[in-house]
DNA sequence: GCAATGCTACGGCGCCGGCCGAAGCATCAT
DNA sequence: ATGATGCTTCGGCCGGCGCCGTAGCATTGC
């Protein structure tokens, strides 16, 4: 709470353009003064004065006075490097978004079915472990096997020809972090049922894990449930 | 300034504190509903969902339609990155700024005396190149000297006993960078006196660099002005 | 001394935007 | 179908803040 309203205020003194103005001047390490702040920023300069002032006694510049004139610089690089990487992001935002979708029910946590392929608990894990191991990319909008996500699902048994396909990452609703799905993803689920690894349940799609497939996902995937 | 323009929208989305509450209950990488960041922003519904559509038109934020529920996440780990190194600042400004002083004049950019130590561009050029060489530590509000920088300044001949003595960074008006000031700073600008690298004007604060000077700067410190 | 310059303090204006209540539209449940 | 739930849109209120004009203080220069 304390720290989430610091973070507001601090983003917000950045947020008035007049001050983003100011801090852009500052971004080279030089010392300006109020007059010369407040032209580039395009106000007067009493109104300069007041944002000099919230932007100083919030610490994010600091002044220093000589003669008739008062010196303003950045405080410290870390200021630097925030405006540095609230601008790449805005920059980055110059460009487009995009959705997802998933279902929804209940006491299906740990394991089921997502249309074609494995959900839940069990879905997330293995996502989750493949992308750590470097053999998965998994991002919330897409996913690829790496040249080792391959090699482990090929020596694993998954028909070849499924691995080619492209992936999709789809959302979990119950873990609400994204799991495989796709013709890879499919091939790995029609395998784990072959496998006996993990054992549909009649009129639900909720799967049972049986404890071949228990040892399996330690053996393959490092994963304990 | 459209990026700027740009840069300021993209803090101003962060400076309110219900957003704020938002983003920081995404930044687990989950996708929470709306009615859940509502909750969490401690604002009603209607009010969570106009911030929702903003945030999610910005591109900060990314809908993922699912029934009669919308889960919103971050929109990538850049979005992610930003707000900590926001989050980093603001807990570094719970804490507090310092102010500097120095003169004014023109035509004497290039070197003069400040006081009782060099100053000017040639003076900002041996801090800056010092600092680059790790021989010094400059910061806009103090300085010091490390064991490599003790140790050059002895071997161009500066007394010994001044060099343990600390350091100020000093604010040069016309560079409006730092320059080195303090005891060592003192004596190595007696060094380049006595040496005969600067001599100074008749009447006025300038220095001339001799041509012994050029050579023991380019020697010494890397430097061609 | 006086005037010029640079900056700040104060007061008032206007607008943007955050807030909620009411209402509407989907989806899900029975 | 009917009602419940989740979310959004619309309309209106209100407070905050960014803006400037005026005035005042400090420093500099004549």
């Amino acid at each position: 709470m304390q720290r989430i309203s610091a973070f507001a205020e601090t983003a917000a003194l950045m947020g008035d353009p007049a001050r983003a103005n100011m801090l852009f001047a500052l971004m080279d390490g030089r010392a300006l003064t109020a007059g010369e702040l407040a032209r580039f920023a395009g106000v007067t300069p009493q109104t300069a004065s007041g944002h000099l002032a919230r932007l100083a006694e919030a610490g994010m510049i600091a002044p220093a006075a000589q003669g008739r004139h008062r010196y303003f610089r950045l405080a410290s690089s870390g200021v630097a490097q925030m405006v540095e990487s609230v601008m790449s992001v805005a920059e980055e935002l110059s460009r487009r978004p995009l959705p997802v979708t998933g279902p929804r029910d209940a006491g299906l946590r740990r394991a089921r079915t997502c249309y074609d392929h494995l959900a839940g608990e069990l879905a997330v894990a293995i996502a989750g472990r493949m992308a750590e191991r470097g053999q998965l990319v998994l991002g919330h909008d897409g996913a690829a096997l790496t040249g080792a996500g391959v090699a482990l699902l090929g020596e694993l048994g998954v028909a070849e020809a499924a691995l080619d396909a492209p992936c999709r990452a789809c959302l979990d609703w119950s873990e609400r972090r994204p799991h495989l799905a796709g013709a890879p993803a499919t091939a790995l689920y029609r395998h784990f049922v072959a496998r006996s690894w993990v054992r549909p349940r009649q009129g639900t799609r909720a799967l049972e894990v049986t404890r071949a497939g228990e040892a399996a996902l330690a053996r393959w995937f490092g994963i304990a449930l």
